[in-house]
Order: C-alpha cells, then sequence, then structure tokens
DNA sequence: TATACATTCAACCAAAAGGTTGATTAAATA
DNA sequence: TATTTAATCAACCTTTTGGTTGAATGTATA
C-alpha cells in the first residue's frame, strides 16, 4: 500500500492519510487551517478570538492540526507560535493521483480488450 | 468561501467538504472506492466478502460514498451494481490549490515588503 | 408457489469526536 | 512578590460514527 519515496515524494501510508483526511473533515480546523496561511504565524489566543467556542476547544484543534503536521507551533515564553505547513497536503494528493491512475489503467484495458475482440 | 464555476471546475463548499474528507477518512471506504476503481462496477455482496465485517457494515459504507457522490449505483433487477466516480476528487483539490495559493500570496506579500524595505 | 438470494431498514451498542468548565503550569508584569 | 496572562490538562457530557443483529423488501429460481 505504501509508495516508494522518490525525490521529494513524501510517502503515504494508510494510517497517515485517516490522520490528515479526518483532521481536514472538520470545518473550524480547515478554518484554522486557512487562516494561518493568509496570516501567517498566530497565536492560540488570538485565533480562538474568531471562533464562537471555547479557547480550549480551538487549542484541542490546534493539537490534532500539529499532531497531524498541518501547522508546527514554536514556543516563545509563554506565547505558542502557530504556522500552517502544506507539505503534507501532498499525501493526500498522492493517494488521489494513485487513484486516478488505478482507474485510468482499467479504462485502459478496457480498450485493449476491446481492441483484441475486433481482430 | 465559495469559489465561481469556470469551464470544467467544479465548485466547492464547505459542508460538501466537510462531507467528501469525512466520507473519504474512513480506511474501509478508502479500500472499497479503489476496488471499484480496479475492478469497475462491483456488487454489493461481492465488495462485503473482502472485509472483516458484516455485509451491513459494508452497505452502509457504500451509502456514505454514493451520499458524497464518490460512487453512483445502478440497480438491475436485485442487483445494485456500484461505481466509482472520481470527479468529485477535484473539489478537494481546488480547496487545496486554493490553499496553496492563499499560502503563496502571503509569502509574496512579505517578500514585497522586505523590498520596500530595503529601499 | 415455495425458497433462496441481494440488499436495505431499524434498533441497538460501544467508542470516538467535539464541545464544555475548572484546575494547573509557567511566564510576564504591576 | 502578587497578579495577570497564555496555554494546556483533566474530567465530564452529548452527538456522531462504525459496527452489530434481526426483520423486511423485492427479485430470481427450483
Amino acid at each position: 500500500m505504501a509508495c516508494h519515496i522518490v525525490n521529494h515524494m513524501v510517502e503515504y501510508n494508510e494510517e497517515m492519510l485517516t490522520e490528515i483526511l479526518k483532521c481536514m473533515s472538520d470545518v473550524t480546523r480547515r478554518s484554522l487551517l486557512t487562516r494561518v496561511c493568509q496570516e501567517g504565524p498566530c497565536r492560540v489566543t488570538d485565533l480562538a478570538g474568531y471562533y464562537d467556542m471555547s479557547l480550549n476547544a480551538v487549542s484541542k484543534h490546534i493539537k490534532l492540526l500539529e499532531r497531524c503536521g498541518l501547522v508546527t507551533r514554536k514556543t516563545v515564553g509563554r506565547v505558542h507560535w502557530i504556522e500552517a505547513d502544506l507539505a503534507r497536503i501532498q499525501i493526500v494528493e498522492n493517494w488521489f493521483k494513485e487513484l486516478k491512475s488505478i482507474w485510468a489503467l482499467r479504462l485502459d484495458n478496457f480498450a485493449n480488450l476491446m481492441e483484441t475482440k475486433d481482430d
């Protein structure tokens, strides 16, 4: 299931896919990710200010984003700076690519079969 | 948040993203999707045979895949033929693309700011 | 027609997810 | 030093998710 590391390719496996896709499937976490992409490094408290939920809830969302590598954290004194890291998106894109190629391969085989039939 | 429909672009909104990403975040559903990509139209019972869970559980997974448009169903008599439809993947890819462009835009702005500072 | 087969529906259950509040830790500041 | 500030930890609650089983529906077949 896992693919080979080639050049700058990012490896993927089922557990990583599950973690990343599950993480991205929440609207608040997608919003947080978008925000840190737009604004660069943000403090947890400032991020929480945008949402109609407790600081704790946002803190937990950030922890999940961090756990699957979609954001990174730099702690400076008591302030935690949260920054986006979109590299992991490649893992999902690789899966999409593989899925599409599997799909295309079958259609190719089907086309060949039809051709053979015509002989 | 929703983007414009341009040519063959597939529109997206938060609800669709949530639905599709949540659907893809389950390992059994990803496996089912891969399988129907490989094998073309499959019967529910045959698909269920590959997994260590009840037919009912697989049936429910297929229903979720169908609900968010990742597979389609053709009912012929008592047999339901399940087929992959990867078009919806584009919705997620569009979001990735937008996110990356937001990210790149900010870095550009930052670079411009530095340049201005140098004047 | 009686029976087997393909699939879903409905009710249920345990675990996970997403939220809350209150306490805790540690750093900045009056 | 005492207090405020930044953030997490811990316990708890409700809803959702992913599974189960048994019954129902509809179609094919002996």
